[in-house]
DNA sequence: CAGCAGATTGACT
DNA sequence: GTCAATCTGCTGC
């Protein structure tokens, strides 16, 4: 079942983060459909986390897509290389967004591999698995709720015992919020890497 | 405008 | 373990 717009708007970017895991995230992308199990997140809180883009209100060309309602995605280029999707939650001029970390291949691996020009399919970082979906910063602002891609609820179970929660990666900039306990995975023993 | 750091990755020593 | 890839935004001259 295709998540919906109320799915993104009634959750805050920490909820979205937990309940995002075990979820399907799909592209179609000149007509070709690929997808993945969603095994790894991270949530950013708003404005008043020092860790986001949006920390201290700020706004800008590249971020403004953050302050929009939920169901949108945020694409933005990491270290001028790396296209990361997040998706925006909650609601407009609230700018929460779960970035998105790993996932497991479920559709489409040929399609996936032939994308990444590597010899074995990996999906398993926040760069990694854009690439293998196709996402580039074009999708920026795409309504997920529409067809290029989106999320679903395709029956995957994941049990509360098998999520891992700690601090997130890469965000020592943050002082102490580099430490709040905002990242979701599955069980290390589930990832692909 | 120059310099630097960043929600990263892969190649190489 | 080190380092380069290279776009956006922030700081300081």
């Amino acid at each position: 079942m295709k998540l919906d717009t109320t799915f993104y708007r009634e959750r805050n970017a920490l909820v979205a983060a937990h309940d995002l895991l075990g979820m399907a995230l799909f592209t179609s992308i000149h007509g070709v459909r690929t997808a993945g199990i969603i095994t790894e997140t991270e949530a950013y809180m708003g404005e008043g986390d020092k860790a986001s883009h949006a920390s201290g209100g700020r706004r800008t060309r590249r971020n403004e897509v953050m302050y929009a309602d939920g169901g949108v995605a945020y694409v933005y280029l990491c270290y001028g290389i790396h296209h990361l999707f997040n998706v925006v939650v909650l609601g407009k001029d609230q700018p929460h967004a779960v970035l998105i970390r790993a996932i497991n291949p479920l559709h489409g691996a040929e399609v996936m591999l032939d994308r990444r020009r590597s010899p074995t399919l990996t999906t398993g970082g926040p760069g990694t698995l854009t690439q293998a979906l196709g996402i580039r910063t074009d999708h920026n602002r795409e309504d997920l709720t529409g067809g290029r891609i989106w999320l679903e609820d395709v029956g995957v179970k994941v049990p509360e015992k098998k999520i891992v929660i700690g601090p997130r990666v890469g965000v020592d900039y943050a002082g102490e919020d580099a430490r709040l306990p905002y990242r979701f995975r599955i069980a290390p023993s589930q990832l692909i890497r």
